[in-house]
RNA sequence: GGGCGAAUAGCUCAGUUGGGAGAGCACUUGCCUUACAAGCAAGGGGUCACAGGUUCGAGACCUGUUUCGCCCA
């Protein structure tokens, strides 16, 4: 006797009970077990204030699928999950919330400021964590991390020493980005480049000597009171005389020179630009080869600075209004265009960045760079779909170096301290009291922190517990795959795997999964300014369940590709759960007088039927490819296959063929039972990594052995199950179904009527319908199936169809309409046509029949001898009526 | 300016070594058939963006064009 299930699937009470059941057991849970294969994951940290979006819940969705597979494949599978502190965003919320009561982070200062932080960090950073809990991720919890955990930061600390020391950790003056929003300085790739129209403006620089001007163009007029040169092409003809001479800078009334240099572009504009080597990249560069001064004349709050003379104290756009007012009144603003071009912004706050010469920490990144390179161009670690690899390979190639400072209060604060009185500058593992060169107690540590991303590229590592050499460092690193959008792979990957091969030595994963976006309906990314199209996956899981949402993931999935989440589609699969449960009540419905005891006797072939051999041949296959395309990532795939031949082959044709042998009290109920209750648990087991919680539920009800469906272990396909014969024969019982069907429903039979039916087969096909009549009865509705040998008589007044040889007649008494008769056939006689001249034309082509393979040659040839028998018996058959 | 991706049924999308155009939804018709109406059965619907090329054979490979999206400068 077996348990039953409710009418209803209630997926609240089942994920729940489920979850509960894996984390009291601690299945998630990993031990180093040395004589495993090891199978890791790190997961990509979201932000600890974060809440779960559908990109997070379909990320979550494929390392889950990947590591409960694994981990029923026997691995020593390990997932690390944990929370990013992601220092900007974070301190921005609090700071806002600050703001609601008046005050900034000033006015409570650091200390203060960073316990607030934590409180707010206790408060709202478990959400994350119990919305990826509510996702079925099956992580090791014990071993969850944050970014600012004590070992994490030990490892930062360490990281930053090594470099300091081995000289790839600098300190220096550079143009910088900073955020005048955010008051802090932000690396190159957190600027997202913004197509803006803006104007350009021509500008007249009179020259020293002599009469004449030269004339420049410039988006940012504002800048020129820094300027320090004018520079033109070294090749360009119009400017050849002037390289050398001066120029006077107007309102700032200074000499400055013309100089020449290649990066000028000499279509832009009059090809004469103007040089600000404090507030321009290319400028900056400029400056540095042509040793001009550099002079800062937009401040860190974004308004001119005393350098700016007159203008100093003006917010920057309120000085480029008065200016170039200014300039028109000298007559030397000559013209203005519209112009488009791309605007630097934070991609935190949107804010307009300004290029800005500051003191700041960088890693230097060429000798991190090579080997990065070359770990990915050897095929070390292999990014999935393969085309990413050269994004990658692409910005390593072009990395500058990383600007790692910021200022702000959360975060890793950078551990070098400064001497008040010898002026030494040294780095420490432990906060030192007095200076290690003088032993001064006056020393000062730098109030910056380190940007967020420092932390994340040591996540594969920091979280195994480097720097210490521990166990679980030798056993899971490197990890297995690295699962992510694309959004990050210089953010966070690429850091991963040169701070990896830096430090551990070895690359720290070998795979790199990259997935798409979740998109919205209209096939834009969410966004909270849009929020009718932004979907929380928390209402989806309330209202359909966790399965279904991941399996609606899973299905959108192909290789690096965006998918639009769309509700209909969520319908769909909901009716999917539900088409599972009901075959699941269907089997254990048909059980009562079946349990697991029985399967110690082995099955007995013999006693098989042809559904049954040909339901166990295809969930070999299936079997075989589900191993196959996880293995190559093909995660949506397999899903779209899975619900294929759950519902299309298993509910659709092998149940109702099992239907009428379960009525029998012998033998054939029992052997029926026995693959019903095989197929229908190996299907589980298949999609318990899609959803495990439908999956566990069903699987614990139907019989079995063991304690979970979790680790109940991946099948392997039984080649002797193949059975290419009783595939092509239940095919053929399959078509004559749907010719019956089809004649049926065409002639407006009476869905629960029963008909007779007379088949006229050759010989090569009376033995699989005789032996299999019972299908047919079943299936077609028939009462009565008559089988003649050959061309004997035919019935006369009857529908027809010929299927693969075999001609059905169906004398439906009364009921047969001549006119539509003659005209079914004649639209069968068509098709078949054309399939005819299709293939013999083929075939008549010299070249194909000599050059294709004699495989395909023979397999259209065969095609073309069965369209011909087909077509002629239709034929005669629309003789004889008409 | 450079790179990448997409263009296939009304809609959303699969289509992995080049060899009979598929799914889901939507639509039409008929069914409450004792697992499921969130279902069953039958059916209609496509010059695979365009133009060339390679090949016996191209949705797939090559070249170019158009439109859309993303990334980098």
């Amino acid at each position: 006797m077996n348990k039953q299930l409710s009418k209803v699937y209630d997926p609240q009470v089942v994920e729940e009970k489920w979850y509960k059941f894996w984390l009291g057991k601690k299945y998630f849970h990993a031990e180093v077990e040395k004589d495993k294969k090891p199978y890791a994951i790190v997961i990509p940290p979201p932000n600890v204030t974060g809440k779960l979006h559908l990109g997070h819940a379909l990320n979550n969705t494929l390392q889950d699928i990947l590591i409960r597979y694994h981990r029923m494949k026997g691995y020593n599978t390990m997932w690390i999950p944990g929370t990013d502190h992601a220092g900007i965003a974070t301190q921005v919320k609090v700071e806002e919330a600050l703001a609601k009561e008046g005050k900034s982070r000033h006015d409570l200062g650091r200390e203060k400021f960073l316990e607030k932080v934590w409180d707010w960090k206790k408060e709202y950073g478990g959400t994350i964590i119990r919305q990826l809990k509510k996702m079925g991720s099956s992580c090791d919890w014990e071993r969850e991390r944050f970014t600012m955990d004590e070992g994490c930061s030990q490892a930062v600390r360490e990281v930053f020493i090594r470099l300091y020391e081995k000289g790839l950790i600098y300190r220096g003056s550079y143009l910088v980005n900073w955020c005048p929003k955010c008051a802090t300085t932000i690396s190159d790739i957190e600027v997202e480049h913004e197509e803006q129209e803006g104007r350009l403006w021509h500008i007249r620089y009179p020259l020293a000597e002599g009469e004449g001007y030269i004339q420049v163009a410039t988006t940012r007029p504002e800048t020129m009171l820094g300027d320090t040169a004018v520079a033109v092409h070294p090749d360009d003809e119009r400017y050849k005389d002037l390289v050398g001479k001066q120029v006077i800078l107007p309102i700032m009334n200074k000499r400055i020179p013309i100089v020449a240099d290649a990066m000028v572009d000499r279509e832009f504009g009059t090809g004469a630009v103007k040089v600000t080597p404090a507030h321009d990249i290319n400028d900056f560069e400029v400056g540095l080869r042509h040793n001009l001064p550099q002079i800062t004349v937009v401040g860190f709050d974004a308004k001119m600075t005393e350098e700016a003379g007159k203008y100093a104290g003006l917010d920057r756009y309120e000085c480029r209004k008065k200016l170039l007012a200014e300039l028109k009144a000298e007559g030397l603003l000559v013209g203005e265009e519209v112009h488009h071009h791309a605007v630097g912004t934070c991609y935190r706050c949107d804010t307009v960045i300004e290029p800005l010469i500051s003191r700041q920490w960088f890693v230097k990144m060429k000798p991190l760079a090579e080997p990065a390179i070359k770990a990915v161009q050897d095929g070390e670690i292999r990014f999935v779909p393969e085309r990413f690899t050269k994004v990658y390979l692409n910005w390593l190639e072009n990395i500058r170096d990383w600007c790692i400072s910021r200022q702000l209060w959360w975060g890793h604060r950078i551990p070098v301290w400064y001497c008040n009185e010898c002026g030494a500058e040294f780095a420490s593992h432990q906060d030192p009291d007095v200076c290690s060169k003088c032993g001064s107690k006056q020393i000062e540590q730098d109030p910056d922190v380190l940007d967020t991303w420092f932390s994340s590229a040591l996540w594969p590592f920091s979280t195994m517990g480097w720097p210490e050499e521990t166990e679980e460092l030798k056993h899971f690193y490197p990890t297995a795959v690295l699962i992510t959008a694309r959004d990050i792979i210089f953010f966070w990957v690429a850091r991963m795997i040169f701070m990896g091969l830096e430090f551990m030595g070895e690359r720290p994963f070998k795979e790199v999964l990259i997935h798409g976006l979740v998109l919205d309906k209209y096939g834009k990314k969410m966004s909270k300014s849009r929020p009718e199209t932004n979907i929380d996956p928390l209402d989806v899981i309330e209202k359909y369940g966790t399965d279904t949402l991941r399996f609606t993931l899973a299905t959108g999935t192909a290789l690096g590709q965006d998918q639009r989440f769309q509700m209909e589609k969520i319908d769909g699969i909901r009716n999917f759960s539900n088409k599972i449960w009901n075959a699941a009540r269907f089997v254990l419905m048909n059980l009562e007088d079946y349990s697991i005891k029985l399967e110690e006797k082995e099955l007995d072939e013999s006693l098989l039927t042809l559904a049954d051999r040909y339901i166990l041949s295809r969930l070999q296959k299936i079997t075989k490819e589900a191993g196959k395309m996880l293995d190559r990532y093909d995660i949506g795939g397999l899903a779209n296959l899975l619900y294929d031949f759950i519902w299309n082959e298993f509910c659709d044709w092998y149940i109702e063929m099992a239907k009428p042998l379960l009525r029998n009290e012998d033998e054939r109920r029992f052997t029926t039972q026995r693959v019903l209750v095989k197929v229908f648990r190996q299907i589980m087991v298949l999609l318990h990594p899609y959803m495990p919680f439908i999956t566990e539920e069903i699987w614990q009800a139907l019989p079995h052995e063991g304690e979970t469906i979790m680790l109940a272990p991946w099948p392997v396909a039984d080649d002797d199950l193949i059975d290419a014969e009783a595939e092509k024969e239940m095919g053929l019982i399959m078509n004559i179904t749907r010719a019956i069907r089809n004649i049926r429903a065409e002639a407006g039979v009476d869905p629960g009527k029963k008909v007779e039916a007379i088949f006229l087969v050759g010989a090569d096909k009376q033995d699989v319908l005789t032996k299999n009549r019972l299908y047919l009865n079943t299936l077609a509705k028939l009462n009565k199936i008559e089988i003649r040998a050959g061309s004997t008589d035919k019935p006369t007044k009857a529908m027809t169809a010929v299927v693969e040889g075999v001609e059905i007649y169906l004398p439906l008494a009364g009921m047969v309409d001549l006119e539509l008769e003659i005209q079914r056939l004649q639209k069968e006689i068509s098709g078949l046509e054309m399939e005819r001249k299709r293939l013999s034309a083929k075939l008549a082509n010299e070249q194909f029949v000599t050059k294709a393979p004699s495989a395909v040659v023979d397999k259209e040839r065969k095609k073309l001898a069965e369209v011909e028998v087909d077509y002629k018996k239709v034929k005669a058959r629309l003789a004889e009526l008409s």
